[in-house]
RNA sequence: GGGCGUGUAGCUCAGCUGGUUAGAGCGCGUCCCUGAUAAGGACGAGGUCCCUGGUUCGAUUCCAGGCACGCCCA
């Protein structure tokens, strides 16, 4: 006996019963034990932040990893799969500031980066356990208890030896980088956190002169005169800047190198820049100067061409090199400093043309100075404030020194033009300051040399979709830029270079804990900031501090695969075997994160990728299509779809879906309830059919199936379609696509239940225990069984529930434990499907004939006819006669090769083939054949070649060339589709009409003994009365009546039951349990 | 501004290397069926396959440009 199972079912309740059982028999550790030296599957796990709730695209993500994983190892392969947590960085330190309440970095060195980094230490975990609930609650089957976590001992430390790797090799260099600064913070932000926090202010314009000298001046500049300044009157390069408080730290200007530049000599007009006390509020210094500029920018300097006379053209590349005088006297011994330089950047939409730059406040002006040998100079302290350095404003925040910059260029008759802007602007998101740009110290590691290596790499690494590998992420490696590694933060892994007092550039990299305790001679006990910044040590007489950084958290999740081996300290050989991964997955966002970072520092360290297969998901947004958020509640809550839905469908949506080729999926709870439709409720109800007729025969799983030989027809149909599914299903996990892998069940689901067992539902409950009923249950059986299996890892619930039902003793007590079904395909019989299909398309067109002659398939019918030039197809199609005439309830069906009395013929050209035929003589040949007569065509379908004609060249014309289309001729009870043509006899006699009642008294005694809850073994009593119609229709079909209704007593006499219309026959039924 | 992806029925999506009648499910309308069915079936309405050009005998499909949306980067 098996358990007896309802058709009614709470799935989320089957779950949590699952999972209880899966927790006392502890499945999942005995699923790895069992396959223990079996060659490994080797997975990571990219590790989550734990900063919130886990949400669908979490569950997503999880999915993934627990379906290719759980099918693997039923494919033979231990696969470990340790749980990871990103534990540093920027979402925890936020959820610390909030907790302690400190706005910024200022605030919380005051209140102790150890109290600091200790809260971060214990908010880390607060959201483990729900997650651990809720990923537990999805089916994943991951290690919580061997997890591995980025703020452990032995994981930093790996980091430290991966570090020093780079090292040692080389990869490491400081530089500056320009970063948005919070002067209110004192500290620098990264760019996503200035990007949030836009507003629109109003900003000082202003357009200065700088002197050119030496080089500018030389006459030999230009053959012909006008690519040469003029020598005897003073020249000027024209710069504009929204930030006067940048210009003391100027030291170079900018043009574009193709841009075409003027200079102009300035007439003196009213609105002219010279223009005494005229045109803004500045005053020049000398009547006559020639000004150089671009051209494209002339009518936005001077409004009138009078003011101006062109002395001189030439290009921006022409302009390399040329020489000014420093407008402030602070950095004038700067080396390099206050050329003309060139660059792409520059366009002509505002300003002169010219940029002013200030290589520590700008990127392009870092960037394009550090090229021309130019250092930034930051003339700036931590509050953004001037430093002694420009004694006149020292101690003014720089943006406050605006005003007295301005006025002191006027009165050195600098400025030629004042004005303001009003312009959008970063501000810091919790301080509502202005934010600046300026150069922070920090480290790189050198990638720009190795974009080959990466690239080759990269081609060895199987992308699912393969696009994402091949565009996305190949160009992000073809041009990958240095990284940045460092953080100005205090919760993290720390950069482990101890520098010299004295000398900035005396450093020492420690790759280890143990070299640190040597160095140190204290013993190390964990390597966060507040414990490692009280460590200095001294050698050769000089005292070492460490560099106050912390590592990108990046650099942990990339280093992942070694240091959650606490390679290479221990683990050795165990980290070389499970190195690289054969499998990992993640959303599309992180082709610039934890794909990357893997990827650089595994070609880095290893010389290969660091994963051979990678399942990149796309973004799950709510149903609106727009992001999923909190604030406007536009998704369901993932624990009421948990509770409501289950689990297994909320997997199989997702899974069933683009999202897992990286495309958007728009969440939505209609699709959930969809999966269970197409998928679950039919499984389940294939299931309890099985088990309730299982039940009633007792019938037990002991007849192998090989002693059942040879099975019926349809049994043979259903098991090759089952082999169909084991290999699409198998060929699509191998190929990593899971959406491929999902599809194929759910017409397998729909041929099972409304097919095999619809057609075989008779053989269930028939009550002769024959050969065929013994053949339909362990044909069923079978089905079931297997299907539990290859569906086991993607509906990991419903699939143990239904295996551990069916399973014999000698079975692993789990699904989970089976092997995956073999995908050798020795049942598939592709003939025996294509005729199946022709008999469903015969049936499908029966059906359709009677909807429209609204006839019901209750009523007889005295004939089908089938009709099908194709003889074997006929003959195929007749084996399943008898299948035919009881699904569509005919007396007979009869079977024709000629068609030509149900449908008219027509033929038009097979494109297919004309095409490469005709090529371009194609449509005068449509035209031709347009033309001909029906005659000519039926004779080619008959096989005949036919020669046609065109400008000379002769084609020939066979019946292939032709396709066949089939009207159903009109009055006729016909359809076709394809070469299959159906029609149906529907004349009613009086002996079809009362066998069509007593088919309805069958249906409406049946549908009484379900509404009153009747088991099916129930036998009952009956007393009908009605009409003399129906008497003698209750007489002649007396037998059939009480068969089928399992009726022991049957009488024709009147009674008190409801009154109900049978075909137009008022009946009365009462029906009694014996 | 750059890279990549997506755009097909009211909605969610299929559509392999180009072939003339573009499909499925949901939803809608009509009808049917039901002793496995929180079901199932049939039929119907519903499409400028984002737009514009090009290649081709033929383009939803290939190419170019554009538009919209998304992700990442700047």
């Amino acid at each position: 006996m098996f358990k007896p199972v309802s058709n009614k079912i709470d799935f989320p309740g089957v779950e949590k019963a699952v999972l209880d059982f899966w927790t006392a028999h502890q499945t999942f550790k005995k699923s790895l034990e069992q396959r223990r030296g079996a060659p490994e599957f080797v997975f990571y796990d990219g590790p989550p932040f734990a900063t919130g709730l886990p949400h669908y695209g979490h569950l997503l993500a999880g999915t993934i990893k627990d379906i290719v994983p759980r099918y693997q190892a039923m494919r033979g392969h231990y696969v470990e799969r340790r749980f990871g947590w990103d534990c540093h960085g920027l979402p925890i330190e936020a959820l610390a500031q909030e907790q302690l309440g400190l706005a910024g970095t200022g605030a919380i060195r005051e209140k102790g980066v150890d109290v600091f980094n200790e809260t971060c230490r214990s908010l880390v975990l607060k959201y483990v356990a729900e997650w651990r609930k809720t990923v537990t609650r999805m089916g994943r089957w991951v290690d919580f208890e061997n997890d591995y976590k980025t703020m452990d001992l032995p994981f930093m430390e790996t980091i430290w030896w991966a570090f020093k790797q780079l090292w040692d090799q080389g990869r490491v260099y400081k530089s500056y980088r320009i970063m948005p600064y919070s002067w209110k913070l004192t500290t620098p932000l990264s760019n996503f956190e200035a990007g949030s926090n836009y507003q629109d202010v109003q900003d000082p314009a202003v357009t200065c002169r700088l002197r050119l000298v030496g080089s500018a001046r030389r006459t030999d500049r230009g053959a012909d005169g006008v690519h040469a300044l003029p020598t005897n009157e003073p020249c000027y390069a024209l710069i504009w800047t929204t930030t006067p408080w940048t210009l003391p730290a100027n030291l170079a200007v900018c043009a574009g190198p193709d841009l075409d530049y003027v200079a102009v000599r300035d007439k003196g007009g009213a609105r002219s820049p010279n223009a005494p006390g005229g045109w803004g509020q500045a005053v020049p210094p000398e009547a006559a100067a020639v000004y150089v500029l671009a051209a494209a920018r002339l009518e936005a300097i001077y409004k009138k061409p009078e003011d101006y006379e062109v002395v001189a053209k030439f290009k921006g590349s022409e302009m390399a090199g040329w020489q000014y005088e420093p407008m402030f006297p602070y950095l004038k011994d700067q080396p390099n400093a206050f050329q003309i330089l060139t660059d792409g950047f520059v366009s002509t939409e505002d300003g002169t043309g010219l940029v002013h730059m200030a290589p520590a406040y700008g990127e392009d002006d870092f960037r394009v100075c550090k090229a021309a040998g130019i250092p930034p100079v930051d003339l700036l302290d931590e509050n953004a404030a001037f430093t002694a350095r420009v004694p006149e404003y020292a101690g003014q925040f720089c943006k406050d020194a605006d005003k007295a910059i301005i006025r002191r260029l006027k009165d050195e008759k600098k400025l030629v033009h004042q004005s303001t802007i009003v312009h959008s602007y970063p501000f810091c998101e919790r301080t509502d300051t202005p934010l600046i740009y300026r150069a922070i110290e920090a480290w790189y590691v050198r990638v720009e040399d190795m974009h080959d290596e990466l690239v080759a790499n990269n081609a060895g690494v199987h992308w699912m979709p393969q696009a994402i590998g091949e565009k996305r992420f190949g160009n992000w490696l073809k041009e990958a830029k240095d990284w940045n590694i460092s953080r100005n933060r205090f919760w993290g892994s720390c950069i482990p270079v101890w520098v010299s007092d004295g000398d900035k550039d005396d450093t020492i990299c420690v790759g280890s804990i143990a070299e640190l305790e040597k160095l140190s001679g204290q013993k190390v006990t964990d390597l966060h900031k507040h414990f490692l910044d009280k460590i200095t040590f001294t050698k050769n007489g000089k005292t070492y501090r460490r560099t106050p950084e912390v590592l990108d958290c990046w650099f942990e999740s990339g280093s992942m695969p070694y240091a959650q081996q606490h390679y290479p300290f221990e683990n050795k050989t165990r980290f070389e075997r499970h190195f690289p991964a054969d499998f990992i997955a993640e959303g599309l966002d992180q082709t610039r994160g934890w794909f990357y970072t893997l990827m650089v520092l595994s070609t880095v360290l290893f010389k290969k990728p660091a994963f051979k297969n990678v399942v990149v998901n796309g973004l799950v947004l709510a149903e609106d299509g727009r992001k999923m958020s909190k604030r406007l509640k536009n998704y369901p809550d993932p624990n009421y779809m948990l509770d409501a839905y289950g689990a297994d469908a909320l997997r199989l949506y997702l899974i069933n879906s683009p999202v897992v080729r990286a495309e958007d999926l728009r969440f939505s709870e209609d699709g959930v309830k969809q999966c269970m439709r197409d998928f679950l409720i039919p499984l389940w109800n294939a299931y309890s059919f099985f088990v309730t007729y299982a039940n009633v025969d007792k019938w037990e799983p002991t007849a192998r199936p090989s002693s059942l030989e040879p099975r019926p027809l349809l049994d043979r149909w259903v098991l090759s379609c089952l082999d169909r599914l084991t290999q699409e299903v198998t060929a699509a996990m191998d190929d990593y696509d899971l959406q491929q892998a999902v599809r194929p069940f759910v017409r397998f689901i729909e041929d099972l239940t409304n097919w095999y067992i619809r057609r075989s539902r008779r053989r269930f409950w028939k009550s002769s225990d024959d050969a065929d009923k013994a053949q339909a249950y362990a044909t069923l059986y079978e089905v079931l069984l297997t299907l539990s299996r290859i569906a086991a890892p993607f509906v990991p619930f419903i699939s143990e529930e239904i295996f551990r039902n069916l399973r014999t003793p000698d079975m692993p007590e789990s699904v989970h434990l089976c092997d995956f079904p073999k995908a050798d395909g020795h049942r598939r019989d592709a003939a025996l499907e294509t005729q199946m299909a022709a008999v469903m398309t015969v049936v499908q067109l029966g059906r359709a004939i009677r909807a429209e002659r609204n006839l019901k398939v209750r009523q007889p019918l005295a004939a089908l006819h089938v009709v099908c030039r194709d003889a074997t197809k006929l003959a195929l199609i007749r084996e399943l006669e008898d299948l035919i005439e009881d699904e569509l309830n005919v007396k007979k069906v009869i079977f024709n090769h000629d068609e030509t009395e149900l449908v008219t013929l027509s033929a038009k050209p097979n494109f297919k083939v004309w095409g490469p035929k005709f090529g371009p003589k194609l449509k005068p040949a449509v035209a031709l054949i347009a033309k001909w007569e029906s005659v000519k065509l039926n004779a080619m379908l008959q096989g005949e070649t036919v020669m046609l004609e065109l400008d000379g060249q002769t084609f020939e014309l066979g019946g292939s060339d032709l396709i066949i289309q089939r009207q159903p001729k009109a009055g006729l009870a016909v359809a076709s589709e394809g070469d299959q043509v159906v029609a149906l006899e529907t004349e009613l006699t009086p002996a079809l009409l009362r066998e069509g009642l007593a088919r309805e008294l069958v249906n409406r005694i049946q549908n009484l003994r379900k509404d009153s809850d009747l088991k099916v073994t129930q036998r009952i009593r009956l007393q009908i009365a009605g009409d003399a119609e129906l008497q003698a229709t209750v007489s002649e079909y007396r037998d059939l009546i009480q068969t089928e209704t399992l009726c022991t007593d049957l009488t024709f006499a009147q009674n008190d039951a409801e009154p109900c219309d049978l075909n137009g026959h008022p009946t009365r039924l009462r029906l009694e349990p014996v």
